[in-house]
DNA sequence: TCCTCACATCGATATATGTCGATCGGTTTC
DNA sequence: GAAACCGATCGACATATATCGATGTGAGGA
């Protein structure tokens, strides 16, 4: 069975018996740029990429880390000491969260305790994975 | 062996004597909020931040979703064709895919192929291999 | 030599985002 | 009921970012 050239697209070359390495890159003709690419479903990449987005800022990212650590739910005012960020915007940071269904928050009396969601998307519990 | 009540910091709060579940979470003192917590070292956390960050825009997930598919390098042309974005914007995205370190770039001729780095850091190899 | 093509860079602009201070609502304690 | 505390929300501000048009650069082709 002879390999097929593929182009950057996947679809098979035509008339092409060889397959190229990355440093013996094929010719190509002028203008040969194509629209056909494999790409992720609209709306799949854009929750995937709001969720990295929300991964995106630092001060999230500890706090994620924070909640895969930790045994118990974490408080705001823990957030609050634990960063040296003022009370509202640790509050955005976790509103941030909790849009994209990375963590959910409970009250309890005084206090919002704030926890990983259980029912988190099975892309999101990977990524969060990486991070334990 | 008494098991532990540990905070939301895994600190082991002396004289309790049982584990919390997350529906009964323990009685506070006001103003108790710690500012000790597991945290990611500093540098590691903003360079993960910042890849995060890069795959935080839809178009810029699609490409490292199009490079992790493709079996050859793509120049920008074809991102051009495939995005309804103009050339300029497009090597801006993937200007900032490059200081990251999730691509790299090798001019040839008339055309500059972009292809996911293989040299990329491990942490951001797990990423990527999420999305493929 | 001059033109064309692919790509990078620059400047401008509109929008998004991170942060803060001030304020408000709800709960516990006195 | 008043005071204290936790946390959310609002408005404002500075910065970051996505996008575009215009221009620069470098390689091939006529």
């Amino acid at each position: 069975m002879p390999s097929m050239v593929v182009n950057a697209y996947n679809r098979v070359v035509p008339g092409a018996t060889a397959t190229p390495a990355l440093d013996a890159i094929p010719l190509r003709t002028r203008g040969c740029c194509q629209p056909v690419a494999p790409r992720i479903p609209g709306p799949d990449a854009d929750e995937c990429a709001a969720i990295f987005r929300a991964l995106g800022d630092t001060t999230r990212l500890q706090m994620i880390h924070m909640l895969a650590e930790a045994t118990e739910p974490i408080c705001v005012c823990d957030f609050t000491a634990a960063f040296d960020l003022g009370q509202p915007t640790i509050s955005h940071h976790l509103a941030k969260l909790r849009e994209v269904g990375l963590i959910v928050s409970k009250r309890r009396g005084i206090w919002t305790f704030h926890q990983l969601n259980p029912e988190m998307s099975p892309a999101a519990r990977e990524v969060v994975a990486l991070l334990h």
